[in-house]
RNA sequence: GGGCGAUUAGCUCAGUCGGUUAGAGCGCAUCUCUGAUAAGGAUGAGGUCCCUGGUUCGAAUCCAGGAUCGCCCA
């Protein structure tokens, strides 16, 4: 389905499964004006449910990605959820900031194939099993069976991925879910194995021990997650322990720690190499800690006798705490050594602690490990051999007292880490793991990540970059069942490895038979015996899995079974333009898509990414399912549906920051939509009518229209060119300021102050029916154009409007919003002049309201004339706008004083903004000699654009005309209402004839009412009879023409008894007046 | 303990390069309009721009310190 789409209007018309496109012409006033009066706001459901219903039977997402194939690609790359458990409010956020940059580029033309995935391997899927199972641990898995378990993982696996594809659709997410890549899926796994065996053929793969932190109980390592579930305070034993210097008798390094179990496998004392250290004489000894603790530790008055340096101690040796262990006791450096707490000499055990680990890998130490899997000392400790590690520490301290080596020894509350499933406290123990050396590309890190867009900037330098910064090699394997199986065999004679990077390698190397079926998951994988490339001995695979944050990292390439489905070629699928998560996937998606890349490629995954902040509950805490305050997304689409729900999520504030997300504000930002269905439904409406109009036919150029038209137009172009900018930029909050504040003038000025043009028509005159068909046109093209530039946002409502406003009308139009162009920001319709005439007289119409409140005088009441007070050059911006001012005001004339005299006096000040520059420290005389100016004088030359001097410390200063600032205040008695450069004052006189005057216009509101109370539809006809006291019968009389077209009167009578029996009556005091109304259909 | 972010009207949030009268919406009060609307408009009340100090002619904005809340890490 290449090349553009011109499907017929009528097709549609036909549509089957009883779907209809939107706009599509339904019910009584369809006919042949195309034009269908749509629903109720209250329909906005019914109105998204219809617009799914065309999307599906009309196939629209496929074929607006199909229509743009050719175009530069915009590739997105989809972070693959978890189908593991229910999608919540925070996943639409997520969901919806994917889909609205597609939407926009290929509307501007770009090919964006999106592609679904899903995250299926790793732990919370095993632990939905076990709690399925009712089993608890790795010896219950392995006894009930690694096969039959991984089964009802792969079956429990997408348990939820029909709501996550009900959900997906309903909020208007366009994303194939059909092509979805699963990390479970072989073709994925090969590519991944793929990529393990390029890094390794490099040298970036090796075994090392690694710290981790550790159940004994249930013999497994615990992730992160889990173990930040299982803090609890408990108290430990607290010790300080005296180190001798092997070559200074008499001397001891006093260190501290809460974990004496380690102290046997001490391999180094740890000072940091930028404090300085002191030797306390205490009770004839010389104890060494660092000078800033001495207090601390020692007490008041401790006797410090010497100060060194840190490097005075480095490489020197001390006696180890016990015996049992061999290894350097020396002391070391290490940065991470604070005088925030202990001495600021820390022991250093490799084995037990990750810190520990990193310096012994620096310094060369080794890590033994007396402590089995079980977490019981083995007989290299005699003392405490067969002894859990915490019970070993009362032994251990008293034997150390027994010796002399203890100095002190006290209890310590502190949050220690349980296991979350069985409590047993765990330890940090090192065990052998698998790392990929990213150390190795970590400056290549950084200098891609300088490129890349991130939204908001900071997380570039900040949050991310710090974490590039600090990169230390990646663990990527488990000791789990469920997860992509290391393409790792070692041989049982030589222990060489040997790394698959294929199955069809698999398959060659195989001693037994592979087949075309594989499942490459344990425990299959496990059973495959390879031949040894190095000894020709029995290979066999390594337990471990991979690390689900690789699976998720390897989805550019993995999605597609690069290289095997590729060719070898990622163009046009790599990198992503754009991708966005939350912000948790700092170290998680966005860390493993960079990482990979920049090993597999030497490339940035990605060009831009936005990170998404937090959604709260309404009283800023974090949304979770323990405090019961989680909103289901269901719960806003079925209160008020997608767009709403999307238009919030986009727009109502920066979407990096943490949302307080409530169902009322997603009240309150609906507005917008409402507005805009609003002015939709006031268009239509008036346009069906038999006198209305229909797009297409001859209105008149835009050059040719009132000047409100062209300002709308030029609004309007200004509106799509801020859009365009705002979205290429990632900046949908922006983009949708702009769009509320254009529709904030379209409906609330340029249809109040227009709404009579589009009742027009019926006198037939051609200057009248001209000026008809310019508003028509003019707000035609509005709504229309805001349609495309609101339907990345809101999807539904854009395809609603472009339905009834373009494609029920046009048969060569595009049938969908989302199949159409994004409109071109069009400079020729801007007229900035106008713009700003504009705003002078909104504010002169705004300032005049002010007063009509301030005297009490109903806008009804026509007035003799406003008077606007302002600068020459307001006024002549205003002048050609003064008959919409007068109209606005109701007012019979507009005069302008101008000339600083008895009404207007005038104030200069200076213009901070250009001449705080200029000036600087003197600007306090600079204002001093501005306000000493001759002010109406100074006020006409800045008018009359002539420099004006001052004298500044003896110096000539010229100011031009922007360096002064005149604004225009009325005189004492006629001020009702100013500001910055302007005020309005309103004739108050009532004479009897803007009184009579003022009175047909009540009658007038008074029959409309009727009409309504009547039930008479917009457009019926009526006669009417009216009576009343003197005064109002004389008020009809003088302006019985008006008050019969207004109120669409074939036929008024006045007077005692009525003509006519009539549908309707009504009697009422209007200004005093007694008036009766009757009225029927004429 | 470390890093990052936030703190502006009763509430939710804008506030550009530092520029002298700090804004919007909601809510509230008063009024108004209604031949589009779940409506619209006007006016008003409502502010220690978290605190302290500094830089500057000038600070909500920049700097330092502190407070509170949140996130990440240990």
């Amino acid at each position: 389905m290449a090349g553009r789409d011109r499907p017929a209007v009528r097709a549609v018309r036909g549509l089957p499964h009883g779907a209809e496109a939107p706009g599509a012409p339904r019910g009584r006033q369809g006919g042949m004006s195309g034009w269908r009066t749509p629903g109720a706001a209250g329909d906005w459901r019914s109105m998204e449910e219809r617009v799914l219903r065309f999307w599906k039977d009309r196939d629209v997402f496929r074929r607006s990605v199909a229509n743009r194939e050719g175009g530069e690609p915009y590739v997105v790359y989809e972070g693959p959820p978890t189908a593991n458990g229910r999608p919540g409010s925070h996943h639409v956020q997520s969901r919806v900031f994917k889909d609205i940059f597609p939407r926009f580029h290929t509307m501007r033309g770009r090919y964006a194939d999106r592609r679904g995935g899903w995250d299926c391997h790793g732990l919370p899927v095993e632990l939905e099993v076990e709690r399925q199972l009712g089993i608890s641990g790795k010896p219950e898995i392995e006894a009930y069976g690694i096969a039959e378990f991984n089964r009802r993982c792969r079956e429990s696996v997408l348990t939820y991925l029909e709501e996550w594809e009900r959900l997906t659709d309903r909020i208007g997410m366009w994303v194939d879910t059909d092509r979805a890549y699963r990390t479970m899926d072989p073709t994925y796994i090969e590519s991944v194995w793929w990529s393990i065996a390029e890094l390794a053929g490099r040298d970036l793969v090796y075994e090392s021990d690694k710290v981790v932190p550790y159940c004994p109980r249930c013999g497994t390592a615990l992730s992160s997650h889990e173990v930040a579930q299982g803090y609890r305070d408990i108290e430990d034993p607290s010790v300080h322990v005296r180190l001798p210097l092997v070559d200074e008798p008499g001397t001891s390094l006093l260190v501290w720690t809460t974990t004496p179990w380690t102290l046997p496998s001490n391999q180094a004392a740890a000072v940091n190499p930028d404090v300085t250290y002191a030797v306390v004489e205490h009770e004839g000894e010389r104890l060494v800690m660092a000078e800033a603790l001495v207090e601390r530790v020692m007490g008041e008055g401790a006797a410090v006798v010497e100060r060194r340096p840190a490097a005075a101690l480095l490489g020197r040796r001390y006696e180890p705490p016990f015996p049992y262990v061999p290894g350097a006791h020396r002391i070391v450096a290490a940065d991470y050594v604070t005088t925030e707490d202990g001495t600021g000499i820390v022991h250093i055990s490799p084995a037990f602690g990750e810190d520990d680990m990193q310096v012994g890998r620096a310094e060369g130490l080794d890590a033994p490990n007396p402590v089995d899997r079980q977490g019981r000392f083995t007989a290299a400790v005699p003392l405490v051999q067969g002894v859990f590690v915490k019970d070993a520490d009362r032994a251990l301290i008293d034997d150390l007292a027994a010796r002399g080596r203890l100095f002190r020894e006290q209890t310590y509350l502190h949050p220690y880490p349980h296991c979350w499933r069985c409590s047993t406290p765990l330890i940090y123990y090192a065990k052998p793991s698998w790392y990929i050396r990213t150390t190795a590309v970590r400056d290549r890190m950084l200098a891609h990540n300088a490129g890349i867009g991130w939204h908001p900037e900071r997380v570039r330098d900040g949050r991310f970059g710090k974490w590039l910064e600090g990169n230390v090699d990646w663990a990527i394997s488990r000791e789990r069942y469920w997860g992509t199986p290391l393409p790792f065999w070692r041989c049982d004679d030589c222990e060489h490895v040997d790394v698959i990077g294929s199955f069809a390698e698999l398959r060659e190397r195989a001693t037994t038979g592979v087949g075309e079926d594989l499942d490459p998951h344990r425990p299959y994988v496990d059973d495959i015996a390879l031949t040894c490339s190095a000894c020709a001995g029995a290979s066999h695979r390594v337990p471990e899995v991979l690390d689900v944050w690789y699976d998720s990292g390897a989805m550019p390439f993995a999605q597609v079974h690069h290289p095997f489905g590729t060719g070898g070629d990622l163009t046009g699928r790599f990198p992503a333009d754009f991708i966005c998560e939350g912000l948790d996937q700092t170290r998680g998606w966005f860390y493993s898509l960079l990482a990979e890349s920049t090993l597999l490629f030497d490339a940035p995954a990605y060009r831009n990414v936005a990170v998404l902040g937090l959604l709260l509950d309404a009283n800023g805490q974090k949304m979770s399912k323990s405090r019961g305050n989680v909103i289901e997304p269901w719960a806003v689409l079925d209160r008020q549906g997608a767009d709403p729900f999307r238009w919030y999520l986009l727009t109502a504030q920066s979407p990096w920051e943490s949302f307080r997300f409530s169902l009322d504000a997603v009240d309150e930002s609906m507005r917008f939509l409402l507005t805009l269905w609003n002015t939709h439904v006031f268009l239509v409406t008036y346009a069906a009518l038999p006198d209305g109009w229909t797009p297409g036919g001859a209105d008149p150029a835009p050059e040719d229209r009132p000047d409100i038209d062209r300002w709308a137009l030029s609004r309007l172009a200004a509106t799509v060119e801020g859009v365009t900018d705002r979205l290429e930029d990632y900046d949908t909050t922006g983009a949708g300021r702009l769009l509320e504040t254009f529709l904030d003038d379209l409906s609330n000025w340029y249809v109040r102050a227009g709404r009579s043009r589009f009742w027009g028509g019926r006198t037939g005159s051609p200057a009248e029916d001209a000026d008809h068909r310019a508003a028509f046109a003019t707000l035609h093209e509005c709504l229309a154009t805001l349609a495309l530039l609101v339907a990345p946002f809101c999807p539904f409502v854009a395809e609603e409007l472009y339905g009834q406003l373009i494609a029920a009308h046009d048969p060569s139009a595009p049938e969908s919003v989302h199949l159409a162009d994004w409109p071109a920001a069009d400079a020729s319709r801007r007229d900035t002049a106008l713009e700003e005439s504009m705003a002078a007289a909104r504010a002169a119409v705004g300032l005049g309201r002010g007063a009509r409140a301030e005297f009490k005088l109903k806008v009804r009441q026509p007035l003799a004339e406003a008077v606007i007070a302002c600068p020459p050059a307001t006024a002549a911006a205003v002048q050609p706008l003064v008959d919409l001012v007068a109209a606005e005001l109701n007012v019979h004339g507009v005069r302008f004083v101008t000339d600083p005299g008895e009404l207007v006096a005038v104030s200069i000040k200076p213009n901070y903004r250009t001449l705080g520059p200029r000036f600087g420290k003197r600007m306090p005389a600079v204002a001093e000699a501005v306000a000493a100016l001759p002010s109406a004088e100074t006020a006409r030359a800045v008018d009359a654009g002539e420099t004006v001097e001052i004298t500044l410390d003896g110096a000539a200063e010229a100011f031009r005309p922007g360096d002064l600032l005149i604004s225009a205040h009325p005189t004492e008695g006629y001020a009702v209402g100013s500001e910055a450069g302007m005020a309005v004052g309103l004739a108050t006189e009532l004479t009897p004839a803007l009184r009579l005057e003022g009175l047909a216009r009540e009658i007038v509101h008074a029959v409309q009412n009727a009409r309504r109370a009547a039930g008479l539809r917009v457009e019926e006809r009526i006669r009417l009879h009216l009576d009343g006291s003197g005064v109002a019968r004389e008020a009809i009389d003088a302006h019985r023409a008006r008050i019969a077209a207004d109120t669409l009167a074939t036929d008024l009578s006045v007077g005692h008894g009525a003509p006519f029996g009539g549908i309707h009556h009504e009697e009422h005091v209007l200004d005093g007046e007694p008036v009766a109304i009757r009225l029927d259909r004429a």
